[in-house]
RNA sequence: UGGGGCGUAGCUCAGAUGGUUAGAGUGCUUGCUUGACAUGCAAGAGGUCGCCGGUUCAAUUCCGGCCGUCCCAACCA
């Protein structure tokens, strides 16, 4: 006891002990305990490619608060973190480290290739959550999973199997989305669309029969090499008697019909549109309709195919550049003009997918998609806010079936195997030793594999090892609160919750709580290209990881993207520098021996005022924690700390610790200092736990302590408010005191005519120590001379300062403060004259508004009393 | 084109099942080395709560429209 601290909190040295400390004391495990009702997160599995950033802490952030609020309420907590292996993501890095020794994936095989993945997730896996523990995330790093790890692979070939064998997953020839640079299929949701600039190219196409030609545009000259037909609306009175006539394709010569499709919107363009079944989707959904034939005439990498052998080898723009020169040079082209569209590109990489047909395993949504939305629309699921759950519907109600499969190597291979000989699919875990179809031992593999969010989809219940029945499983699913931001619903949210219907016949959670992006100070996304992402880790350098905590935990609503403005990260800092030197003051002040708890008979008014404001603190925070309110929650505490407690109580406290009398207030500072840490706790776990420490306390550590309980006995609702009247005088004193420029050390008697007189008298100490008094005398009337005049709600005050008090200023002051207080006098009376909020506003509020007359009434009355004086 | 968010103090943002003197941080002004903290203390200035209507006794809060801004989705080739 009695112990010294620096005068600024140092975070660094404190922050790697008590990390280290918790985890040998194991308080992050979660232990199953039937009498307990569990409390379980599942961690958005980061990217093991990935470096902690801003919407990680964010998001963990959120996390450790919820985990850390219900361990302390006493649920068996389980925050079960991990990573994903980023199949696109992770293969991409490896290539291109290979690219540097010159290497190529298929210059070292498959096997060779996965082999240096591995070293790589050896590598680097384990960087982002050593990054996670600097955040002081309370997860229980003893069930840490990887989405590639034996459990999890299991559950996802048991998923594909079982989704293929009750026919919800099938392989099939389709157009999907093709991404040229990562060499691979995406679902529509990795698909994003950016506006670009393009041009729009307007052609003609010769009749067969030479009788003239039809007029279209197209955004892609280039796909012109596999257009099938000419589509017109078979409304649309320009073409009609042209439907079915055949034309020559330009530079091609190939006789294409011209066929009628609703689909084409007469009123765009020329009315006329090719059709390039493989290289659109709507197209290829035109050339269904009518038959026509597919033509491909780009490779993988999306370049013109060898069927072309002028352009063969140009890659798209290239040979759009190319064709176009020849249209014009053909006398083809009749006109360009500029057109903005919007273009797809791959989230990854960012490079202009290219639709694409080809045959790929898909998972059947609509079948998924009802119960997932069913599951919502009754309440199983709650997203907060609420809003959210207008996108989830849109998004499933529009859903087509999902791609999963990936022309990649790292990552979950799909479980099918196709027999050299009958060419039949069988679908296992373990490849079979011949083909159960035929007989024939010819068996391969798709060399396919599965959508990272395939694994991700099975997230919360795989890694409570599933498929296999475990007590982790039986205990902790359904889990209770999914954390993650609004861009992952598509991705993530939406597939966990179809999957967890499906596998499990249970929601995998009951709260989805979102929250929106970080952004930089001018609002801008965050991104790598723009150079603009803020540090995480160097934040947490500068400023402390609980400066960072709370920074993002405050004054973000749910949902809402926020920026990221370093100036709120240093008030943080300071904030935790104040807490710091409020622990700092009490344990100054107590003896070696550890102050008894508090006597309630002993207690003074400002002891039973910061009691009553404590309760109602505890009531405050947990009712907002409970609901998610986060942010509101440790605005709370941001503002008992330091307002309530911090520039009244202590300053109120010292006038007792400087006397003899001094041992209920240090019980109540102890008291209310260490029960005010565990509230904050969850938001600023180390400093509380570092302070909590130092003074007396009971238990190993604040983590596992028990949370604060609203208590009848510290509740004093009618001393609060009387000492209140006290604040309120001090308040008034000092702000005549500052207007009259006062020297702080000039101390002057004060004079209080009251009502509340015994109140007053009872607390004269505190006037005088807080409102630099020299006495505080009651008086009945008013006789004193030269005196500058106060009138609070509750007093009159008089404080004699002799040639400092200008009569004509105090006149003036009085008139001024009179004419507000009439006009709000006005305003309120307006109010009770009114018949109508007579008769139909709730008692409450027009009790509340006649004792507001009735205070402004005594109030001019007073103010009366005091000009007549001058 | 459809859906949604946001628009509150110079700046960044909270907030209210409709009734408060509309808040915080930061910035600004003034004064303070008051025995925890200048990463501090005290006092102060600063807002027609985007615009127009509607509902209501009462709207900054609810509803509708508009303007500005951002996002999501769809898309016309």
């Amino acid at each position: 006891m009695a112990k010294e601290l620096a005068k600024t909190y140092d975070p660094k040295e404190v922050e790697e002990r008590t990390y280290a400390f918790w985890e040998q004391g194991n308080y992050f495990h979660a232990e199953i305990d039937p009498k307990k009702k569990p409390y379980t997160i599942v961690m958005p599995p980061p990217n093991i490619t990935g470096q902690l950033h801003m919407g990680h802490a964010l998001d963990n952030t959120l996390q450790d608060i919820l985990i850390r609020f219900r361990r302390m309420q006493g649920y068996c907590t389980l925050w079960l973190p991990g990573t994903d292996h980023a199949s696109i993501a992770t293969e991409a890095k490896i290539v291109e480290a290979m690219a540097k020794e010159g290497l190529t994936k298929e210059s070292i095989g498959r096997e060779e290739f996965l082999k240096r993945a591995w070293d790589w997730k050896k590598q680097y896996g384990g960087r982002i959550t050593s990054q996670l523990r600097k955040m002081g995330s309370s997860c229980d790093w003893q069930r840490e999973r990887f989405t590639m790890d034996e459990g999890c692979s299991k559950a996802v070939k048991e998923v594909f199997i079982n989704l293929y064998q009750k026919g919800l997953i099938y392989r099939g020839e389709r157009m999907i989305n093709w991404c040229p640079h990562c060499l691979t299929s995406i679902s529509d949701a990795e698909v994003e669309y950016e506006e670009q600039q393009g041009k729009f190219w307007h052609l003609k196409y010769p009749f067969k029969d030479g009788s003239g030609y039809i007029e279209l545009a197209t955004t892609r000259p280039e796909t012109l090499l596999g257009d099938t037909a000419v589509a017109v609306h078979p409304d649309d009175e320009r073409y009609k008697n042209m439907i079915g006539k055949m034309l020559i394709l330009p530079l091609v010569g190939r006789e294409i019909p011209i066929v009628a499709d609703t689909y084409v919107d007469p009123e765009f363009g020329t009315g006329a549109v090719k059709i390039t079944p493989a290289h659109d989707p709507n197209d290829f959904e035109v050339g269904l309709r009518h038959d026509l034939p597919v033509i491909t005439v780009l490779t993988e990498d999306a370049k013109i195919t060898q069927d072309y052998e002028k352009y063969a080898g140009m890659d798209r723009y290239e040979a759009r550049r190319a064709i176009v020169a020849d249209l014009e040079a053909g006398g083809y082209l009749l006109e360009t003009e500029d057109h903005t569209h919007n273009v797809g590109t791959c989230y990854r990489c960012g490079t202009t997918v290219e639709p694409r047909v080809s045959k790929q395993w898909f998972v059947k949504m609509k079948p998924l998609a009802g119960p997932a939305i069913e599951a919502v629309k009754s309440g199983q699921t709650k997203f907060v806010p609420e809003r959210f759950e207008k996108i989830y519907f849109h998004w499933l109600e529009n859903i087509r079936d999902w791609c999963i499969s990936r022309q990649l190597w790292w990552g979950h291979r799909i479980p099918a195997y196709y027999c050299a000989d009958c060419g039949e699919i069988t679908v296992a875990v373990d490849q079979p030793e011949s083909c159960p179809h035929c007989g024939c031992k010819q068996l391969t593999q798709d060399p396919d594999t599965l959508d990272t969010w395939f694994s991700s989809a099975l997230w919360p219940f795989s890694t409570l090892g599933w498929p296999d029945k475990t007590e982790d499983l039986a205990y902790f699913y359904p889990t209770n609160t999914l954390v993650t931001g609004y861009d992952i619903i598509p991705f993530w949210v939406m597939r966990m919750m179809f999957s967890g219907i499906e596998q499990m016949g249970q929601v995998p959670f009951d709260t989805v709580l979102i929250h929106g992006l970080v952004r930089d100070a001018q609002g801008r996304k965050m991104s790598k290209s723009l150079g603009n992402g803020v540090d995480p880790l160097e934040e947490i350098e500068k400023y402390g990881a609980d400066a960072l905590r709370f920074t993002l935990a405050t004054g973000n609503s749910p949902g809402n993207d926020m920026r990221y403005i370093p100036e709120r990260v240093e008030a943080s800092r300071n904030f935790a520098n104040k807490i710091w030197n409020a622990a700092r003051f009490i344990l100054m002040n107590l003896s070696e021996d550890e102050p008894a708890p508090y006597v309630p008979e002993n207690l003074l008014p400002p002891d039973k005022w910061i009691l009553s404001k404590f309760n109602s603190l505890v009531e405050d925070v947990t009712d907002h924690l409970e609901k998610f309110e986060l942010g509101l929650a440790v605005q709370k505490l941001y503002d008992f700390i330091w307002d309530i407690f911090c520039d009244w109580y202590i300053e109120i406290a010292k006038i007792r610790l400087y006397s003899d009398d001094k041992e209920t207030v240090k019980a109540v500072l102890v008291f209310v200092m260490s029960n005010t840490l565990k509230l904050l706790h969850p938001f600023m776990p180390f400093i509380t736990e570092e302070i909590w420490q130092s003074l007396p306390h009971t238990g190993e550590s604040i983590m596992i302590s028990d949370w604060c309980r609203p208590d009848e006995t510290l509740r004093f609702t009618e001393e609060a408010k009387e000492f209140e009247r006290i604040m309120g005088a001090v308040r008034a004193i000092r702000n005549r005191r500052a207007e009259m420029n006062v020297a702080p050390g000039k101390k002057a008697a004060v004079f209080i005519e009251t009502a509340w007189a015994d109140t007053f008298r009872d607390n004269s100490a505190v006037i005088e120590k807080l409102a630099s008094a020299s006495s505080v005398e009651i008086i009945d009337h008013n006789d004193i001379e030269n005196a500058v005049s106060i009138v609070t709600d509750d007093a009159k005050i008089f404080i004699p300062l002799g040639e400092l008090v200008d009569m004509e200023a105090e006149r003036k002051r009085l008139t001024k403060e009179r004419e507000a207080a009439q006009k709000q006098l006005a305003q309120t009376e307006g109010k009770l004259n009114n018949q109508g909020f007579l008769s139909k506003a709730p008692q409450a509020v027009i009790d509340q508004q006649k004792e507001k007359a009735d205070t402004l009434r005594e109030k001019l009355a007073l103010l009366d009393e005091q000009l007549a004086k001058l």
